[in-house]
DNA sequence: CGTATAGTTGACGGTTTTCAAGCATTGTGG
DNA sequence: CCACAATGCTTGAAAACCGTCAACTATACG
């Protein structure tokens, strides 16, 4: 070693897949390793339960990679997912007592967490991340609203293409053009629950794009969107 | 006049109803004097329509007196209310280019509207009033996804008693406890589009819960709510 | 290899939509 | 002031769509 300074891996956060993409971005160097030094990384396995409907919110984080479901139940048991988040996204509620949902994994995924009480103050501390999170939270609610005709005024059909659609965007990462396979990260009872359909009903409709051509299923988790003008005519 | 100081009215927000809910609040003097110098009042009437969706998005707003309603077309011409706005919640899409919705006063209504670029500078400028409309946008959020559960997973009773429910809390304003008889701000068809129902669906409940002793309707938009443990019930 | 789990397919039934008619309230012009 | 149209709402009958229940198939896993 010719430089005699400690050759410190400073931060998890110079060697991060979403240093540019997720609200850090834009924070300089001093905040960045402030940020270091209440946040740590956590690995979660498939399945694996971060939060709990109605406990008190605990901890934030930025997902680094995977995905996780937002969901909540209705009072008969039926399960309704009220989001999924990717990678560079925010997860969690600042500001705030309670967590309104529940937060599982459904892919290994890695985060970078935060005490929610050490992230609400230094948010407020620091305008620029504060505004980042500002700008995201928004553009969730613009999804989330998009998402709402969805499940009010669609039919099977069109629920089932949108969802193929959507899913082919957020998969393909700032790649240019969304993916035209896709690995999915859910069940079909977890795709049933996002769209607010039962499994069968999914399943059937799955089989008739793929005899209509629109799409293959080379296995359960695999689909290749073959005709898209066509999912995007059946999508409404 | 005693006070030989030119006695102004400063300014609208001194006398403002929603000073100390809207996300003005917490402004000091000072800077609730330089928001003043970019927002002006403006009355809608009923019906009018104040933004189209896919538009610019050129204009943000306060809300201070009536209701607007948010909305979205399907493909196919059906419409979604993606959301209700009252007074003391924000309006429009700062930070953004075009407007995912279309916003029309169902009521009367008076707003205090700025630019949008004017908006976005300001609030860039002064953290308090951007973290302000963060808690905002964070609770809007949660309210929006407790929808869609009630959209995705909920049956047509389910639904209509839960938005009798919802539509008593945020009608009584600030008063503790919530009205026991409301004034509707929407039509039948408004109801419809805000549950994912038709008209006809949303009558045939109504007079269900009537038959029931649950409700009653003593004109077209009037409604009491006669047994709230039976509709808290019947909302599931 | 056998069992457990996930997904598919079929038959049936229920809830909601669609289509149609009638009623009630509001507003307008004679 | 009343007739009459326009609009909004209610009610009924039929149909469509999706959910439920059940059996079966394919894939994963020990």
């Amino acid at each position: 070693m010719q430089d005699m300074q400690p050759s410190r891996p400073r931060n998890f956060c110079d060697s991060c897949a979403i240093r540019n993409r997720a609200i850090c971005a834009e924070l300089d160097e001093r905040e960045i390793d402030l940020l270091n030094t209440i946040g740590r990384r956590r690995t979660l396995a498939a399945g694996e339960q971060l939060m709990w409907e109605g406990d008190e919110a605990v901890l934030v984080a930025n997902v680094i990679e995977g995905v996780l479901k937002l969901s909540s139940h209705s009072a008969d048991g039926k399960e309704q997912i009220l989001g999924l988040v990717y990678p560079s996204d925010f997860l969690g509620r600042p500001f705030g007592e309670t967590s309104p949902y529940g937060v599982e994994a459904l892919t290994e995924a890695q985060i970078c967490v935060f005490e929610r009480a050490d992230f609400d103050h230094f948010a407020r501390e620091h305008p620029r991340l504060e505004h980042k999170l500002l700008e995201r939270t928004l553009g969730e609610l613009d999804r989330t609203r998009r998402w709402m005709l969805l499940l009010g005024r669609m039919n099977a059909e069109q629920k089932v293409a949108s969802f193929l659609l959507e899913m082919a965007d957020r998969l393909g990462n700032g790649v240019a053009g969304a993916q035209t396979s896709l690995i999915l990260p859910v069940s079909r009872q977890q795709i049933a629950d996002v769209l607010g359909l039962t499994i069968e009903t999914v399943s059937r409709q799955l089989t008739r794009l793929r005899s209509a051509g629109a799409i293959e299923l080379p296995s359960r988790r695999e689909i290749i969107l073959r005709d898209r003008a066509d999912l995007e005519q059946r999508a409404g």
